[in-house]
DNA sequence: CATAACTGATACTATATTGGTATCAATATT
DNA sequence: AATATTGATACCAATATAGTATCAGTTATG
């Protein structure tokens, strides 16, 4: 069971390596040397990013991304959703056949019920929890 | 995200079924058609159910699979890793390089409390739940 | 203004996971 | 002997994830 796929995890180590100067730009290069991530691939996170307003990009020379939103305001359950699809409710299956038979729904109930404690605990995470407590 | 996959939920269904008669063999073709499961599918998830003791299988005519573990000592969270693998836990990336710094471990160790919160979860819910929250 | 350092967009390939099919041998019932 | 079953196992298909490549356009700067 997989709770973050690599290109969560991948984003969120780029958007906390640009939080430390939120000043400058950083360019792909930069971030892919610095957390080990393979070039291309952060190329189209990064992309993503920037089409979630998190980030704003610079194209040219000395150009790069940077960081607009707030550090407190990014929560991994919000970079889950972008990666990895919304907490996905789990279909009533076979074209409604089981489903009008109460006994799947039951377990499909209590599905959601994880799922938005799931989703809760994810949210309770941010850039800046994971900032600051990797300085403890 | 997918926390319960096909077979996990086939799993399920199938126990569920089987669990309205203790007593006799339910064969593989009649839990298909019940629940409406691929055959061959179904039967492999059955063998592996039997391997975990929670079913008793005979071959031959007549034969099939039995419930033998309690309905209330089956929990999803023991499907689940029978089917989808334990809790995995989210490697500390690129040989070690990555994890000597702090950053990602912060992650790491957040994303382990929120898989136990799940597996607990999880936990709480057994074939016999399932069964008796279908009655209401 | 030419060049180098960048991003945007997008297409492609590779790998892993999940879902599903098929087959044959062995066993039990009738 | 015929039939209905499981055991074991190999195979294939579909989907999701991870990773690569390329080209056009943009900006800084010598």
């Amino acid at each position: 069971m997989k709770l973050i796929t690599k290109n969560t995890d991948y984003a969120i180590r780029a958007l906390m390596t640009i939080a430390l100067d939120r000043k400058r730009f950083f360019s792909a290069k930069e971030i892919a040397d610095i957390q080990d991530i393979p070039y291309h691939y952060l190329r189209r996170i990064l992309q993503i990013l920037a089409k979630n307003r998190l980030i704003e990009s610079r194209e040219g020379a000395g150009g790069g991304v940077k960081l607009i939103a707030s550090t407190s305001s990014i929560h991994v359950s919000d970079l889950i959703r972008m990666f990895q699809g919304d907490v996905e409710l789990a279909e009533c299956l076979v074209k409604g056949k089981i489903c009008s038979n109460h006994k799947t729904c039951v377990l499909r109930h209590e599905i959601k019920r994880i799922k938005r404690i799931i989703q809760e605990e994810f949210g309770k995470i941010t850039i800046q929890t994971l900032l600051s407590k990797e300085k403890e």
